[in-house]
DNA sequence: TCCATCTTGTATAACGTTGGAAACAGGGGC
DNA sequence: GCCCCTGTTTCCAACGTTATACAAGATGGA
């Protein structure tokens, strides 16, 4: 049987409204009174009712995180630091994927978890701007990842194109010229992957070096097989990369696998940086280079965003934020030295 | 502003209960009533409030899955399965990762989202059976993963035993007698990797072949650095092990890291199977054979246990089920065929 | 015409909690 | 001995919903 505040008051002869300010810790309680219902408590094993202290409340101490895909590690230990970063703030975690469709996007972004959920982070894939300009749910909002809005809600991201320049500049430093880009993703500037497209232009522009076109490759996806594929179609069709810049990590690794099978040595052959630092990289049989976002600030700076709106502590303006990123030279991009040590 | 149903059934002229009975689709309004009310709903952009819904029913709709970390990403498929089986009958799901600190899957089971959620699937690592013993919280608790407790609580997981079993003897049969169990952890039959333990020992007795102790090997944790260390541990000893049979993928992929630093190479010196089936696994250098648990079937069988076990259709006493599983073999254990062909 | 029956809609009371106001002690000052 | 003040506890209402019981209106048979 479940145990309410009013079972709690009988038993220890108080009021309901005692038994929660000790619930409550208010601080006028004598200790006799406080002792007195702490032990009914105990003696009946009470446990505060959230739903109903919500609805009193009008919050639920839930927040919602909807990421494209967790099979994906980046989203996946992305998920792991919003936890950690909600659990900080005291706010749980609901957990939704929306497989990078519009349409799950968007019922997200509607509040289809309606008023059970004290705000909503999401990193949006394939959402555009008109979906999010007809949100009508008032719940806060925060948006994560690569895509912006020109949109009135708050955005955590790195810099990404800084971060995809940085990694351009660290193949070019190390003596490639011809760089490929593995992830482009349709035209338009909104679409993913077109920061980083813009900053390995960017960066062989500011170098003088002429940006091949026939060395950008298209993905369908964002897994290992997207990244296999591309790269076997990008060699097949006679292209000669001697390095590889891939949208993230898991492409990076398909395309390392495309080119062990043709026999193509890393980092000899193709030097290769990704992005994302999976925990993966740091175990093949080439470790890989890559840009690594702070997640952890990722994570803590979107709760954060939630929390203050909540509060109202923050500015009615729309933040950007943008975390740090570092660069992490592995194996696939070892230097002479590097290599002859190994 | 928020709209509530007194918002409804003023702007529409009838009662608050019509309304609900509107919203639920009670069979006995007329067609009139229905619209006008219906009008109303669109009008203000009503949405019901699930809190107060929650309050009233007893229901929330929230089941509540707790995995030891997201990081690992058998973990992170897992879950993205338990959040499709759980929309299916319509429930959400609410993510914590206990780190496979005893401590706080003790607190996941004693109910610390305190009537916020209808069940709880937990993998618990390190709990004991007395922790969940005195569980007093009476939201239903289903177990999955390999730890079996004596107790009243529906479990799910593969034959860990016949698994490995399957892992073992296909070592055997491309002629392996050297044969590692990476993943060992205490002596107590109830430790995770036990079950596979005995499951390498019983096939090897099987077979004939005698169970060389010193190439059992124990590890730290269940990532990627703990399977490199405990196989560059034994190495180191001396062990001479002709394959390696992993506790799970993460540690055979760092296994296979420690060998080819040794200059061992995969699968001609070493044989290697891990367990689990990672994506991660088919896009190594080598690819990783492995057991494949239904992983879709575990987070199916999780979310019914618990929408049967408050449907109250499920059989008072505790079920255990038991998932299909399926050895994979890639190149980590190709036998001479494949690997001339490759 | 009147009552019995069926259909549709309404009023009221919860679910368990907390905020605010009101009530009640007990102690000190006059 | 009275009053006020302070500190503590209680009472009442409300959060938004649904279940129950009931009222009102419509229908039909005698």
């Amino acid at each position: 049987m479940r145990v309410s505040l009013k079972d709690v008051a009988e038993r220890a002869g108080v009021s309901i409204k005692t038994v929660s300010n000790v619930v409550n810790n208010y601080e006028h309680i004598t200790p006799a009174t406080r002792e007195k219902v702490q032990r009914a408590i105990d003696a009946l094993g009470y446990r505060p009712n959230l739903t109903a202290r919500h609805l009193r409340k009008g919050r639920t101490g839930i927040l919602a995180l909807a990421v494209p895909e967790l099979g994906n590690p980046y989203f996946a230990e992305l998920a792991g630091a919003v936890l950690d970063a909600a659990a900080e703030h005291d706010y749980t975690v609901l957990l939704d994927h929306t497989q990078g469709r519009r349409a799950r996007e968007l019922l997200v972004t509607q509040g289809f978890r309606a008023r059970v959920i004290d705000g909503l982070i999401l990193n949006p894939l394939e959402l555009e701007a008109e979906d999010l300009a007809s949100r009508t749910d008032e719940v806060p909002l925060v948006l994560i990842g690569e895509r912006r809005y020109d949109l009135p809600y708050d955005h955590i991201a790195i810099d990404n194109i800084a971060a995809a320049r940085t990694a351009v500049r660290h193949l070019l430093d190390l003596g490639r010229r011809r760089i490929a880009f593995l992830g482009a993703r349709g035209d338009r500037p909104s679409r993913p992957a077109h920061l980083r497209l813009l900053g390995w232009q960017a960066e062989l522009a500011a170098s003088g070096v002429p940006a091949d076109e026939t060395l950008v490759a298209p993905v369908e996806g964002w897994d290992r097989a997207d990244g296999a594929a591309a790269m076997g179609a990008l060699l097949d069709a006679g292209a000669r990369p001697d390095a590889v810049f891939a949208y993230n990590d898991l492409i990076a690794i398909g395309a390392m696998r495309a080119m062990s099978e043709r026999g193509l040595r890393v980092p000899e052959d193709i030097a290769v940086v990704g992005f994302d630092d999976l925990t993966e990289g740091r175990y093949g049989a080439v470790t890989l280079s890559t840009i690594a976002p702070d997640k952890r600030a990722i994570a803590r700076l979107a709760v954060e965003s939630i929390v203050k709106r909540l509060d109202g502590t923050a500015s009615p303006a729309p933040h950007q934020l943008q975390p740090g990123f570092e660069l992490v030279v592995r194996e696939s991009t070892a230097g002479p030295a590097e290599r002859a040590s190994a």
